[in-house]
DNA sequence: CGCACCTTTGAATGAGATCAAAGATGGTGG
DNA sequence: CCACCATCTTTGATCTCATTCAAAGGTGCG
């Protein structure tokens, strides 16, 4: 889609108010009030929250040029907690900023509602995966949903990538015990389709990943409708 | 929020191709070329999909108000199959007819922002749901959800409801075995939360029902980010 | 160097799946 | 109106994958 010269910069204009944080830091606290979103400008982040029983889910993760913390447009307080995975930068803004970009640019709405639908989708993927597959499979959907995000901002060299989370992320996000997650790496690792090394990751088969995955490339097409 | 006459008006205007569906059938199939999205006015509807392995997702219902379809938006071909629980009245429109709505009444298109991120927000909790509960919470979360969508339409007198849902089809929608959302149901017959008779349902504790599952209740609040 | 935290491995346990078969239920056609 | 058949529910027995509990290596950081 092409996007006009004034549609640009409002799109720049969102993402000016740069702020960083530390590996590990948490941007914004579960049941916090949040009066602001953000865009991904480097590193990554995911978003979670923690249940009655004490047990956390990881719901997803954001990479450059997501926008994490969009919940403000529904709820007064965050319904998820937003940590850092690496170092950190992203634009800060608020909702009455992103309301008056959307009033003055209706097709900017209609692509950030475009995204949002796209992201409802790819958390359909994971709640498949998380239901319906093994433990092996889910554990490979995550290395692979990482790895192709990676991928496709140039920091996958070889296969190779940094994956700084624990093996106990990975069970939050997988809905595994560490132990477990442990084990299905090691046999992925015995499997040849990756390879350990502390918190570098090396993807040896690529093809046979995705497979042990059911992984479901989906990148959004088609954005015809939208006028002029 | 307060919608002008003519913001009504459109809104309107998108129902008014008005269709409906014999219960049981299916509206829209995984896979193909899909060019409607639509909105729900009678009965309701879950979206599904089948994994590699043969199983299959149910990802959530759709009630009246809803907008089954919406990844129209994003992607050419449906990502999910749409089928009716009950017999089925939907009004119709085409992705053209919702950009140039959009375009036309940007407050709209932030409204259903909203709404589509109110909706990645649900799909969240059914992630942790599945992720991180026991088996016996799935169900009584599926319950109370259908159950809490119910009685805001005003069909859930006394807690009573019709839940023309086979244990398979729960079972589908919570990532375990119709056997054993058999077994689960009967536990809480018998821990006095619910009644069951063929496919009526009695929902004779509800704060135990909310307890059990985990619910937490979200209602969309705040909408005064929106420009005037 | 020492301390936290993380990874790895083993053994025992348990929740949920699988397999199998007997009742219900309801829709259909005769 | 009834008989029949398909589908759904229910229950039992067994099995398996993942959890839990426990403890021994690694690794990096202060």
């Amino acid at each position: 889609m092409r996007l006009s010269g004034a549609e640009q910069a409002a799109l720049r204009d969102l993402e000016s108010q740069e702020r960083t944080w530390r590996r590990g830091s948490v941007v914004v606290r579960e049941g916090e009030a949040l009066r602001e979103m953000f865009v991904v400008r480097s590193g990554w982040l995911h978003s979670s929250a923690m249940l009655g029983n004490g047990s956390r889910q990881i719901m997803r993760f954001y990479f450059c040029g997501d926008m994490p913390g969009l919940g403000a447009l529904a709820f007064r307080d965050s319904p998820e907690t937003l940590t850092a995975v690496t170092d950190l930068g992203m634009g800060a803004f608020s909702r009455e900023k992103l309301g008056a970009l959307v009033c003055e640019h209706p097709r900017l709405g209609a692509l950030l509602l475009m995204c949002a639908v796209a992201e409802r989708i790819s958390m359909a993927d994971r709640l498949a995966s998380i239901g319906r597959t093994s433990a092996r499979a889910r554990v490979a959907a995550l290395l692979c949903e990482v790895y192709h995000s990676m991928k496709r901002l140039g920091q996958a060299e070889n296969g190779e990538l940094l994956l700084p989370l624990t093996q106990e992320d990975i069970g939050d996000a997988t809905g595994l015990t560490s132990v477990h997650v442990n084990r299905m790496m090691r046999r992925l690792g015995e499997a040849g389709v990756i390879e350990r090394n502390g918190s570098n990751l090396k993807v040896t088969n690529e093809e046979g990943l995705c497979a042990e995955a059911h992984f479901i490339d989906r990148t959004p097409t088609d954005l015809g409708w939208l006028p002029g």
